[in-house]
DNA sequence: ACCGTAGGTGGGAGCGCTCTCACCACATGG
DNA sequence: CCATGTGGTGAGAGCGCTCCCACCTACGGT
């Protein structure tokens, strides 16, 4: 099979795929002319660009982006990180908010988004090395438990990064964007005390990621500054089941409390339930307090009190963060803290004041 | 500037990565060598192979996809495509099952996820373009509304693609993942009428979409087996305010209902609001059934009954189909269909028989 | 002795693109 | 009249890789 039948055989099974060569030679220019008036248009007279831009439609041509990728040695695409990709981990609105987000920042862009997702150790391996192989022009990283080790690695390859939620490990000058969680666990413990709660604990998150450890000292801090005794903790894994664990076991530590902040949504439907089945009522008996203001329990019958997190558009400043450490790669960019809101729903007051 | 310094220019902050060049003179054979030791390892002698693994592991050599691709004419990667990515299709944790099924199933080879989503017109002819380009080896389309353009267009272009979700067109011969969402509502008509309600109703998903027209005709069949008068039908749109809103539609028209089945789990979620806002009880009054078995409501304190919709196997065997697609374009998969299967909650039986 | 045929190897030719550079017109200024 | 641009052009050299092919050895059968 020589080449032109090889060609010819691509195309009879639906694959034109012309190349610049083919464009080049229909609108009857050079293949530099051709390559130019699509990339930009600089010093092509009008004609050209004119006969070029009708044969791309003609030919219906779109340039081959590994050739392209070969030379300019910029891959067009970006790439998403996110560990532990349980199915747990991913029905968590979280990552969709990410998703829709960072896609929404690459919009008009030309770059194309990858996903990565890497379970444990050794999977984690191979995501590096496809990280630092080149094949991506940067990385947004969803910040979790092992996110120093990426930090650090990441940081000194110079593949351009943005962390989702702040790193362990700072020093490395890695921009990322954040919520103010500090500030939102301190609101969860002030609109308690507020509304007259005094024997308060928390459900805390897991606590080897920074937004769990960072909630749950502003809520120490909302809880000292209310002049209120500091109550119990007890660290929940940020889902439904988890969070009615854990508050049967603050309950059980303390059955006096009359509210309670849980560092999430799911967790905080984990802890009603928990409270509903030893006989109480929310918010008469309990009070509660979540944290991301999730879309499907603010329609549930009973809002949920919450903090809200505006995921999408902290997700749409991250990609916007790295186009611009891609586009400029010596800039210092800095960190953005968006900042915490406390929604108030049923949750906490219902049929109270 | 020369050669030598333009590469260390452009590699940002150092590493220069090494080429099969470098990696064969370090093994001591030839380019070819390497290449062959590298893929498969065929016909390389075991020392040779030792020499090229021991220089991967010194050089941290990660092949050059770019180049490779423009020779193989093989990516390595797929597209996920997702039509409008508004946040609230994001929300669905639909999305979320897909993508991590999709994802496992490329676990293990070394195919990566494109993440590719398009809104409205304008967009998709974007995003068409770049599936016709050659810049994935295949396309995974979640088969929605204007799914026929894409299945008619992507049919004839030879790119290998499964659909998630039977699509509109058929006679393409495009594989396709589905629930058997006729057997699925008719499980719900009978699952309604077993238990003793006989003024059913229904709230459908959008009329455009052939999940939501399965259903609606299964569960016509299923009200007709049972011998009971077809009930009304509302369309709603997938949505907790949209299931609501049709609801009211279907009291104000039928006040008399018992029985009503929504098209899916965040429609049951509004149809069940509307009903206790008219002062009525789920399920002593009226009982509701819903559709996808939901991980967050099954949680919920009132269990709803649902058809289950096992979506990250969907997903997993879209994605086994689409590797078997790429890997031998001549073969002829067949459609895959998974059984539905009723899950019995409260919202239906909480304090009847 | 001869010719297979097998495992193993290296050189060379591209894949489709961008980029540098030489080159051509035709202005302008001395 | 030659210098010195300046907008526009096309040939050519790669980018790093895979594949084809020529070329080695062996080793067996005839």
């Amino acid at each position: 099979m020589n080449q032109k039948s090889h060609r010819r055989g691509l195309l009879q099974a639906g694959r034109p795929s012309p190349t610049l060569e083919d464009l080049a030679t229909a609108a009857g220019v050079s293949r530099s002319t051709a390559s130019r008036a699509i990339n930009g248009g600089l010093k092509v007279s009008p004609e050209a660009q004119a006969a070029v831009d009708a044969a791309i439609v003609a030919l219906g041509y779109t340039p081959n982006r590994a050739a392209r990728s070969l030379v300019t040695r910029r891959t067009g695409s970006v790439a998403l990180v996110i560990p532990e990709p349980d199915a747990r981990v991913m029905m968590d609105p979280f990552f969709a908010a990410v998703i829709t987000g960072v896609n929404e920042a690459l919009r008009g862009t030309d770059m194309q988004l990858v996903l990565l997702m890497s379970r444990a150790g050794d999977d984690s391996a191979r995501t590096m090395r496809y990280l630092r192989g080149g094949h991506v022009d940067g990385a947004i990283v969803v910040s979790f438990h092992e996110a120093d080790d990426w930090a650090e690695t990441l940081g000194t390859t110079g593949l351009p990064t943005v962390f989702i939620g702040r790193p362990w490990a700072m020093g490395f000058g890695v921009p990322y964007v954040d919520l103010d969680n500090f500030e939102g666990g301190r609101l969860a413990a002030r609109h308690l005390a507020a509304t007259g709660r005094t024997r308060l604990g928390t459900v805390a998150g897991p606590a080897d990621m920074t937004a769990a450890v960072d909630r749950l000292e502003g809520w120490m801090q909302g809880v000292r500054e209310a002049g209120l005794p500091p109550g119990p903790v007890i660290h929940g894994d940020f889902t439904t089941a988890g969070g009615a664990e854990a508050a049967r076991d603050l309950f059980s530590g303390s059955p006096e409390l009359d509210g309670v902040f849980a560092a999430s949504d799911l967790m905080a439907l984990g802890v009603i339930d928990t409270v509903r089945g030893r006989g109480h009522k929310v918010p008469e008996d309990v009070a509660v307090v979540g944290f991301d203001n999730h879309s499907l329990l603010a329609a549930n019958g009973l809002g949920l009190t919450t903090v809200t997190q505006p995921m999408v558009d902290m997700a749409v400043t991250a990609g916007q963060l790295l186009i611009r450490a891609i586009e400029n790669p010596e800039e210092q960019l800095e960190p953005v803290i968006y900042p915490a809101e406390l929604v108030v729903r049923g949750s906490t007051t219902g049929h109270c004041g």
